[in-house]
RNA sequence: GCCCCGGUGGUGUAGUCCGGCCCAGCAUUGGGGACUUUCGCUCCCCCGACCCGGGUUCGAAUCCCGGCCGGGGCACCA
């Protein structure tokens, strides 16, 4: 190699130069294409209202909001909210619940528009695509034309019935005339397209469902492909980037504008995500929260932003992340560990430590100094300037009980020696009422003997403390007494349990398990 | 059946367009260690990858051809 380029430097020197000299292009995230032709990068998000955005939706809203910020462009709200179908719902709450999602996100959009307001304007462009017989009213039966005519690419005697009786025709899909599937609007794509995903794909169809802001007003609806190919026009849309599950779509768009000549603004598409350890379906989350085995759609199990939020899950963790799998076709499947080793490393200095233990056994403590009425613990091990939290050591009935972690006291065998963290060193009894008796206050004992270090509660001030897990089950367990005076909303860590956040107090406090 | 898209360590990603700065970088996970009165944070170390086969070339993760494997579309859903 070297020698190689020692050769090249002697009979060609000028090919050295440009070579090493050549931008490299900078780590990270692509430039978008084509930004020049565009007076402002324009970029939307259109989520479909039909429930809060949750972890997988974050991807889009990450991605969009990063690139609007990168170009100092322009990001619009659109709620997608066409009337769906039986397994794709609106839901009205959602249409309140996606920006809490936003705003959490920090994402911030120039404006909000509600595709339902919309529908003159599609009407609009339907009737001059009829009449310039770039598309008609199919009433095949729906299943038939699928076989007999797409599958085989064979046009229907639809496709050649004149303007006049097409417009005919759309007047009684508006009108009524016509019912839910007796007819519907057809794009003439072509029947002879290699891809038979595209041939005269439906663009408006009749649906007699309510929709929750406008009512039965509309009884014909656009299709996702055709209300898009229109308004990313309308709303000067420049670059659009969202999963890959939209390429067919992003075809037929492409097509409705080569029939206006409208300039194509840019796509980008990206893989799909999947998430090795969490299930996201909102169907099942509407389902659940409606019959309220899950606590709402904050429930951990909904995975919404509502959700991390309750969890103190920061919401920059979950940007880095996202942002980390960049714009890649392939199909992923990653961890929410990458969010919490995130989560982690941006919080874990603001987190007052506790104690916590869930299933306590309780020790009777023996030979105790009488002098020792308290231990002393600090907020945070590596900020002593933050000071300590006192955990009492009350006597009652001369006894001087203390809680540790069930599993602690399987793990230390009978007469092992252990410290119980910032108080002291014991042995434990495993005498049919477990005690432990006092050894020494020492750390250095303990590291000397390298024995386990574990949290513990007294039991005269323990705090009932309930905690959500992230599988929405819940547990509960006691905390040393600083508790009660955290206040709601902070992020703290049980030592040797995990992090979490409180999220109420009153009446008793509940904390929302975040990671380990 | 017809169409489309992917394939770099366990996971994700950079590099691929414009072949040599790549015996492949980064992050995370896992393992080990330092620090530490937490199984947290921080720091250090280690394990670990270009799907396969041809071809072009002085030189291929990168270009060409052929396979293999995987994902997806073919809804009057978004």
């Amino acid at each position: 190699m070297d020698e190689q380029r020692a050769e090249l430097a002697r009979i060609a020197p000028d090919l050295l130069g440009p070579a090493a000299e050549r931008k490299i292009e900078p780590k990270g995230l692509p430039d978008l294409p084509n930004v020049q032709a565009w007076p402002k990068v324009v970029m939307r998000l259109a989520p479909f209202p039909s429930g809060p955005l949750h972890v997988g939706n974050s991807r889009m809203v990450i991605l969009n909001d990063y690139y609007v910020r990168r170009y100092a462009g322009e990001l619009i709200l659109v709620f997608d909210d066409t009337i769906g179908s039986e397994d794709k719902v609106l839901e009205p709450d959602a249409y309140d619940l996606i920006p809490q999602g936003l705003d959490y996100l920090g994402v911030k959009c120039d404006r909000t528009i509600y595709k339902s307001d919309r529908l003159e304007l599609f009407y609009k462009y339907a009737r001059d695509l009829i009449q310039k017989s770039l598309a008609y009213v199919c009433t095949c039966n729906a299943e038939t034309w699928r076989k007999e005519n797409k599958a085989k690419g064979i046009p229907c005697a639809c496709r050649n019935t004149s303007p006049e009786e097409n417009i005919r025709r759309w007047e009684k899909m508006l009108d009524g005339t016509y019912s839910a599937k007796a007819a519907a609007v057809r794009l003439k794509t072509g029947m002879d397209l290699p891809d038979p995903a595209l041939r005269d794909h439906v663009i408006l169809r009749v649906s007699e469902t309510e929709h929750p802001r406008v009512g039965s007003r509309y009884r014909v609806w656009p299709l996702l492909e055709f209300s898009w190919g229109i308004d990313d026009h309308e709303l000067g849309i420049s670059h659009i980037i969202r999963g890959k599950d939209l390429v067919k779509e992003g075809k037929i768009e492409e097509l409705v504008w080569n029939m206006y000549s409208w300039k194509h603004p840019e796509l980008i598409y990206y893989g799909r995500l999947k998430f090795e350890d969490a299930t996201l379906s909102k169907s099942k989350s509407r389902r659940e929260v409606k019959i309220g085995t899950y606590s709402g759609w904050d429930d951990p199990r909904t995975w919404s932003m509502q959700s991390l939020a309750k969890r103190g899950i920061d919401p920059n963790a979950l940007k880095k992340v996202m942002l980390d799998l960049g714009l890649s076709l392939a199909d992923i499947s990653i961890s929410m560990k990458a969010v919490y080793s995130e989560n982690r490393k941006l919080k874990d200095t603001e987190a007052p430590r506790l104690f916590f233990v869930e299933f306590p056994v309780w020790l009777n403590l023996t030979r105790v100094p009488a002098d020792v009425v308290k231990a002393e613990a600090p907020v945070h091990p590596d900020f002593p300037e933050r000071g300590f939290r006192e955990i009492p050591l009350t006597r009652k009935a001369r006894k001087l009980i203390v809680g540790i972690q069930g599993t602690d006291y399987e793990h230390i065998e009978e007469g092992g020696i252990f410290r119980m963290k910032d108080f002291a060193n014991f042995t434990l009894q495993k005498t049919p009422t477990p005690g432990a008796l006092f050894h020494s206050r020492e750390v250095e004992r303990i590291r000397e003997a390298g024995a386990p270090i574990i949290q513990w509660v007294p039991k005269e001030a323990a705090v009932p403390v309930e905690m959500t897990l992230v599988d929405g089950k819940k547990i509960t367990g006691l905390a040393e007494p600083a508790i009660s005076r955290i206040p709601v909303g902070t992020f703290v860590q049980f030592e040797r349990v995990g992090f979490g956040r409180v999220f109420e107090a009153d009446p008793s406090i509940r904390v929302a398990f975040a990671h380990k």
